[in-house]
DNA sequence: GACCCAGACTAACCCATGTTAGGCGTGAAT
DNA sequence: ATTCACGCCTAACATGGGTTAGTCTGGGTC
């Protein structure tokens, strides 16, 4: 890994490079942002539904996730994100937050107001396209859920998470082949996936015992790719990956 | 209703303006937008998964919906379109189609070449933005029907489902106070819901029962709108709709 | 080293929803 | 008129996954 690349900057650009190309000003600008640093423990909000924030959250290190709790205080998780990935892109544009934004894990990120961002997409149209391209690929990953939960079976939601997962943590650099860590109770998986506990429980010794995974405590190494993949009903065609060279 | 909104560059105006505040120049320029009409049957493609599409399509009657088949030939609808809104704005950031865009009723749709959309978002920075804002609040409706599906029972997804419609025709000025035409089949609305034919049979049934709705063939009464939100947990924040004065 | 707690895991039971299979009514096509 | 197709509706039965109510384990803390 690219030493440059361990910065906070270099975490964003690093992103960025996945959604679009960018030219040497535009590395620039966007290595020229100000940032606000902050530590976060697991389990915090770090944006709330209702907030009309004034800064982006850039995640540093850690897990975070989108969520909203529901009428009868059900929890439904919209999404999870990685270092290097901005969480609230869209409140620059949608002021009121209609969902939160939570740690799972602790771990650190960059506050950037708002107003530094407008400067910057006023100036680069092309960093303003790539903001909203990622803000689409969001979209994309809301829909692939979408049809998870609604027509997969539990088994194959949790296959194609796994498979997600890894992917895009592959394609930020941040972990080795076939190892990583996923800082997730078996209740938070229920509450992305829409499932119990205890189905995540039995769904994951299946898997297990299956030769798809293994793992220890959080860490969790992929057995069997090809057959997860498959397991998952997994394409990652809707993450919008900008084809690397030399992988 | 102003008689200009009924042309095909007045619905697009008038959608545009439940997102954004246009200038004079900005609707003078969406008003000179080139369009292709092309008139549908009900249960047609307008755009297919895997495409490139080089225009994008403005529905002016009729109801669509985007969609993706899995693996095992399930099918998982992911929205519903109306009259005045652009079904694959996001295609002009993300080249390639990762679902398909269908036709629930017969219809007629206009398609605008992205060259045209492209000039237009150069020249008018005030409606880039409102095209990103839209396809921000379409990933906002993706969310909610992620929770819906992943948390809410049938019976509150089929009641939040119907809010959700009335809510956003309303907003379009496309129906009367309480009755409109949903014209989507039962297998329809399951394959959206991510719920069996018979299933949401049942449950429809249930809603007339306890008189929150009553149907002829396709068209719909809400009977007890209060009582519909509530049984729906129904909170039209996620739509992000301008307020609007004199309703 | 005793205590605590969170989270993994288990077991028994149950229900919301799925599946299968068919009937009925209506409107379009022949 | 007859047929066909499609969508609504029903009934009987099956099951995936939820619920409840635990036990067990390991790591942190006093």
């Amino acid at each position: 890994m690219d030493g440059s690349f361990a910065s906070q900057h270099g975490r964003l650009i690093r992103k960025m490079e996945n959604i679009a190309v960018l030219s040497e000003p535009e590395k620039a600008a966007l290595a020229a942002l100000p940032m606000r640093l902050k530590d976060f423990a697991e389990h915090t909000d770090l944006v709330h539904e209702g907030d009309a924030p004034q800064e982006c959250c850039l995640i540093l290190e850690g897990f975070i996730c989108r969520y909203k709790l529901l009428g009868q205080g059900q929890r439904q998780i919209f999404s999870f994100h990685l270092p290097g990935e901005i969480t609230d892109l869209q409140c620059l544009q949608l002021s009121v937050m209609d969902h939160s934004v939570g740690s799972l894990s602790a771990g650190r990120c960059a506050y950037i107001p708002h107003a530094a961002l407008r400067d910057l997409i006023d100036r680069f149209p092309g960093i303003a396209v790539a903001f909203w391209r990622d803000t689409l690929i969001d979209a994309a990953i809301f829909r692939e859920w979408l049809a998870g939960i609604g027509r997969r079976t539990a088994h194959q939601r949790i296959a194609h998470l796994i498979c997600e997962v890894y992917t895009r943590l592959r394609s930020l650099d941040l972990i080795p082949d076939r190892v990583f860590d996923l800082p997730v109770t078996q209740a938070e998986l229920g509450d992305a996936l829409g499932l119990s506990t205890v189905h995540v429980n039995r769904v994951l010794q299946d898997l297990r015992r299956n030769g798809l995974i293994t793992s220890k405590g959080r860490r969790l190494l992929i057995e069997d790719w090809p057959r997860l993949q498959e397991a998952g009903d997994f394409d990652p065609a809707y993450l919008h990956l900008r084809a690397r060279e030399g992988r």
